[in-house]
DNA sequence: CTCGAACTTCACAGACCAGTGTACTAGGAG
DNA sequence: CTCCTAGTACACTGGTCTGTGAAGTTCGAG
């Protein structure tokens, strides 16, 4: 029960290569695209072969769902711990918006989630479950902590979260607005108001 | 002065050839990713040698910026029909959320603005100036309505505006929502009335 | 009749792409 | 000693990418 031995967040065990690529082929996809980023280049960065790169991961685009997956866990374990960190339950639904400003911070390319929607088309690509599923999953924690906050319609108001929560990300990033995360607590906020009185 | 005399939106005038690389273009473009589509592809499915292609465009992102570029045009068309037929300014701040439903009817890819940031980047390539001005242009008429419908701080809730009607866009597509556009609308009645209230 | 715009054909360059086959080495565990 | 895991080296396949060069065709307007 050792708790996160090599502080990359709750990924599963890696060979030190395997960790490597992992973390290189992260801020590669992540800064240029994933269709821009080449498993050679990927390779070489690690410090490694690409016949590494293949016998640990399979192919491009299980490397590209690994990516995304362990970048989707450290966002859901700042989430978790904000929101269990949470007095009640309204400031739980808001919990989600009190981390965004610090993660934009560090994430100044937006979404890597909405980034890798543009870039595979394919609904049958392996990543396109895991991006849907994310957002199902943020949509559910509000909407949890909404009906428990007693607010008359907690789906159609978790709905609502939602959309501002994307459309900070979005904005943040594509519309250059350094101050979208605040401006989506605030609406948070308004629209809890507004629901609750 | 004959307006639009071939359909396809207020497009400067395109050679035969050109216009239907520039439709062959938008719609793979849109469909499959930038990335994902080569020139041959596009001069191929166009009737079109590469020569034409280049002779026309110049270079593929070129051809990226003016399908960018008449998208863009199609939809500030749309939403700036729906915000002059508005009857007072708060209708007029939600005319994009009204034509919002209708335009994703027909987009379910999401927005290729954003996808195409997604892809690009390059701050420096020629269509990240077009994105960044779309969403400043929307955010200025949200702005420019509600400072004429007199609430109180049009500057922040045109920011939070933004926000939903970006959500909406993302949360459509790439959370598989189709009651976003919807969803938005009504969230962004309620911050105006409870702005103005 | 001539000029020019639009377009064709086709070969070519030079780079990059994902992915594989074969043979080899270092180090730890049973 | 032997087996297993992780990794190395590296050539190679078959394909795609953007972009260019050179020469020829079609057709309408002046």
């Amino acid at each position: 029960m050792t708790p996160d031995p090599d502080g990359h967040g709750s990924t599963p065990r890696l060979t030190p290569g395997a960790r490597r690529i992992l973390d290189v082929a992260s801020e590669l996809f992540y800064r240029r695209g994933i269709h821009a980023v080449g498993v050679d280049t990927i390779a070489a960065e690690s410090g490694v072969t690409k016949r590494t790169l293949y016998d640990r991961f399979g192919s491009k685009d299980e490397l590209v769902t690994a990516y995304l997956r362990a970048r989707d866990l450290r966002w859901r374990a700042l989430v978790v711990a904000a929101a269990d960190a949470a007095p009640d339950p309204v400031r739980r639904a808001l919990a989600p918006f009190d981390v965004l400003g610090g993660w934009l911070d560090t994430s100044d390319r937006g979404c890597s989630l909405v980034n890798a929607y543009a870039e595979l088309p394919d609904p049958a690509h392996p990543a396109r479950a895991l991006i849907t599923e994310e957002k199902r999953w943020l949509r559910e924690l509000f909407r949890a902590a909404l009906a428990e906050a007693g607010v008359p319609d907690p789906d159609t108001l978790a709905g609502q979260l939602l959309l501002l929560h994307e459309g900070a990300m979005v904005t943040f990033s594509v519309a250059e607005d350094p101050g979208a995360a605040a401006a989506a607590r605030s609406a948070a906020a308004a629209l809890l108001g507004h629901a609750s009185a």
